[in-house]
DNA sequence: AAGGCGGGGTT
DNA sequence: AACCCAGCCTT
């Protein structure tokens, strides 16, 4: 693109960008692609403590690569998305036997990794290897829908071709890596969701939203839902040692891969709860005790966990198979778990005050 | 083309 | 309480 887009933005980002972030530091393809897949969907905020012990733990994508996934999804419990994990230690296994454990410096290879798709593996062509490539992100869309003032919900398959073809049109050749930071800086810094500090853009002069005072129409909003209320009961079942009932979650689907709690369907009353882990666990138990029940939310429905803690007074033993499992507390808190069974385990009655 | 997939921060 | 966040994968 002949404007000057790119020149503009560069010039503020030597100014104002963010040039200290931990993925900044040493920086290589194996740091650039742990924080891309870490900072999908999540805050920068969030991410940097993850970020630092996990590459305490997993300091090349060899050590990553020849972990169990136990470790991994345990450096990853309470950043949510856990297939973003399970995708990131098979993609390290990729880079080792299929590319000799360094980075592909191509973008269509890279796409063939799992969990990285077109946004992603342009990041890491920019960041790691100054290639050019256009990244969309969720910065970036809202610059771009908001400076051509775009219409429309960019979760909606046209609305982002059409940002698509921007990004790339406004990608440089030169300095690439500064001009794919600068333009999420813009987006996280200056052209935020809310109250956008226009006045300090460096596009303001050719931005068509500004310039038809319409910036809170860019981007489009998501259509909304009302999202389901679901229901559950969750043991904590101890045997007379003081340890854990924990199940082991299906690979896919919510918490997948995760440890979480033996869950009982919502039909049955509290006065089923005993006979009920008699016959699906094997397991005797003395009267549950109630704890008050709390609401959590997924980005697409509502969960109402009724917990109950029951004492095992039989044989525990019979319960330690498959994807059951029996832990002392304090190994239970090591594992890969879901926020809210951790907050529940560790303090059973402040998390359901919550 | 649309929906599944978390948890936390912001308003 | 609703919305969003350095998106990708499956259906």
């Amino acid at each position: 693109m002949n404007d000057a887009f790119a020149d503009r933005l560069l010039a503020w980002y030597d100014q104002h960008g963010r040039h200290d972030l931990p993925w900044h530091h040493d920086r290589n393809a194996y740091r650039v692609w742990v924080s891309e897949i870490m900072l999908q969907q999540t805050q920068v905020t969030t991410v940097i403590p993850y970020f630092e012990a996990f590459m305490q733990r997993f300091p090349t994508v060899r050590d990553l690569a020849e972990a169990p996934e136990d470790d991994v999804l345990s450096h990853w419990s309470g950043l949510g998305y856990y297939a973003r994990a399970r995708n990131l230690h098979k993609a390290a296994r990729q880079v080792v036997q299929e590319h000799g454990g360094e980075f592909p410096d191509d973008q269509e290879i890279l796409e063939t990794l799992t969990g990285i798709g077109r946004s992603t593996a342009a990041a890491i062509i920019a960041q790691a290897f100054n290639k050019r490539a256009a990244i969309l992100d969720g910065n970036v869309k809202r610059v771009l829908a908001r400076y051509h003032a775009v219409p429309g919900w960019p979760g909606k398959t046209s609305v982002l071709q059409e940002l698509w073809q921007h990004a790339e049109a406004h990608t440089p050749t030169g300095r690439v890596r500064d001009y794919t930071q600068a333009i999420m800086d813009l987006g996280a810094m200056v052209c935020t969701r809310t109250r956008p500090a226009c006045g300090d853009c460096p596009l303001q002069t050719d931005c068509l939203a500004r310039q038809r005072d319409e910036l809170t129409l860019y981007p489009g909003s998501k259509p909304r839902k009302a999202k389901p209320e679901k229901t559950t009961w969750m043991l904590i079942l101890e045997d007379t040692e003081g340890r854990i009932l924990l199940e082991r979650r299906p690979p896919s689907g919510i918490w997948g891969g995760l440890w979480s709690l033996p869950e009982i369907d919502p039909a049955h009353g509290i006065d089923e709860l005993q006979e009920a882990c008699d016959r699906t666990l094997g397991l005797s138990c003395a009267e549950p005790e109630l704890i008050s029940g709390f609401r959590h939310t997924f980005s697409h429905y509502h969960l109402h966990i009724r917990p109950a803690r029951l004492t095992v007074t039989g044989d525990a033993t019979v319960a330690d198979s498959g994807r059951l499992r029996w832990f002392f507390r304090d190994k239970a808190l090591t594992l890969g778990l879901p926020a809210p069974i951790r907050s529940l385990i560790t303090e059973p009655e402040q998390t359901a005050l919550l």
